[in-house]
DNA sequence: TTTTCTTGATTGACGAGTCAATAAAAAGTC
DNA sequence: GACTTTTTATTGACTCGTCAATCAAGAAAA
């Protein structure tokens, strides 16, 4: 009984299928078969859908990259300072969209994968030059020039209490994590601002 | 030609060709013949010598940790001041020894292994515990009480800047990474102190 | 002759990708 | 409205390759 336009729903369902299981095994040793039952079908209609595995795997990524950009422009969007602005991007890099178990092991896989995929590599280039401008967009009107050097490390900062969540044991806990961001950034901008509240 | 000893010896070399191989490879995707080839041997003496691929990777991983863990001793016992023992930390976690294209690549994929090996995970805590601990040793008697954060904080930079170095494609310069996170600790410092050179 | 070192050959399992075949909706055709 | 044809959806079975691990056997020190 084959419906009509099941293209994009297989493919959605493919998509999640798979950064689920990407995060269970902690790792990209997971078969076409396990992401195909997950999602609810065969193998065979998820190669007739993607491809290939690589495909799968690429489209994953593209959707956790488009997730987590939606977040920051939402966040950016609604902010109305410069602090703000900061506040929403550290708050958005640990929103409960991408703030989960299984996305946070998906992502770390996914820098295992831009070692060799280009085009995996390419995407997460995408996505720290985003984070980059957008930090410094925020910061300049606060610190002026040292901005590109001060998001340079704090990217770095969000990136790697990001990853290292992946090693600890309870549930991830994106509030926390954006605080301790932000206290940081506040030590650092220190005697230069006041320490408001956005 | 069965020169005796040749365990240590052998041993060795599986290791170092671990590393380079996953480094090379960018992944965990590494076949024992792979490996065993590049240390000049056959895949069933990889085997016999470690008895499992699994055993290969911890060796690994426990070598990586154990010469990092070195180079920061080094480094800590050379130090004669608070300050001197923060820059040592932080040089030595990007020197030369550990900051080449195929550790950092070696590193991230374990980090993934990590995730699903128990004694991976462990070595990887224990690294990050003793991370922290020499961070707070050396923050305390600058800033007191807030070292605990401020230590949390930094170690999460340095590993981010390390795993970032992972996508970047020229040669890793160690000291423009160290002198980077290091010149964010002098800002977070701020006012507290001077901004001596150790 | 016992122990250490070494490998080629083999086994056994698993997994990506293909294919032929089935089923049903849609679109045309008279 | 009753047909054929085309397009979309779907899968079980199969191919082909790969790879971890084992084993039997040889060679040389002790």
């Amino acid at each position: 009984m084959p419906k009509l336009g099941m293209k994009p729903i297989r493919k959605a369902a493919l998509v999640d299928a798979t950064i689920t299981e990407i995060g269970r095994a902690g790792s990209l040793d997971v078969t076409v078969s396990q992401i195909a039952r997950r999602a609810g079908m065969s193998s065979a209609l998820a190669h007739h859908y993607f491809g290939s595995k690589e495909q799968i795997f690429l489209a994953a990524m593209r959707h956790v990259l488009a997730t987590h950009g939606a977040e920051v422009r939402g966040a950016l969007s609604a902010a109305d300072s410069a602090r703000g602005r900061l506040n929403g991007i550290v708050r958005a890099s640990f929103a409960a969209s991408s703030f989960r178990r299984e996305v946070i092991g998906a992502w770390l896989n996914f820098y295992v994968l831009a070692q060799t995929q280009p085009e995996a590599r390419r995407l997460l280039r995408v996505y720290q030059r985003r984070l980059h401008s957008n930090l410094c967009h925020a910061l300049r009107p606060i610190i002026g020039a040292p901005a590109d050097h001060v998001a340079r490390g704090l990217g770095a900062m969000i990136d790697g209490v990001y990853i290292r969540e992946a090693l600890k044991s309870g549930r991830p806990d994106g509030a926390a994590a954006a605080a301790a961001v932000l206290a940081h950034l506040e030590r650092e901008l220190g005697s230069a601002g006041l320490s408001e509240r956005a």
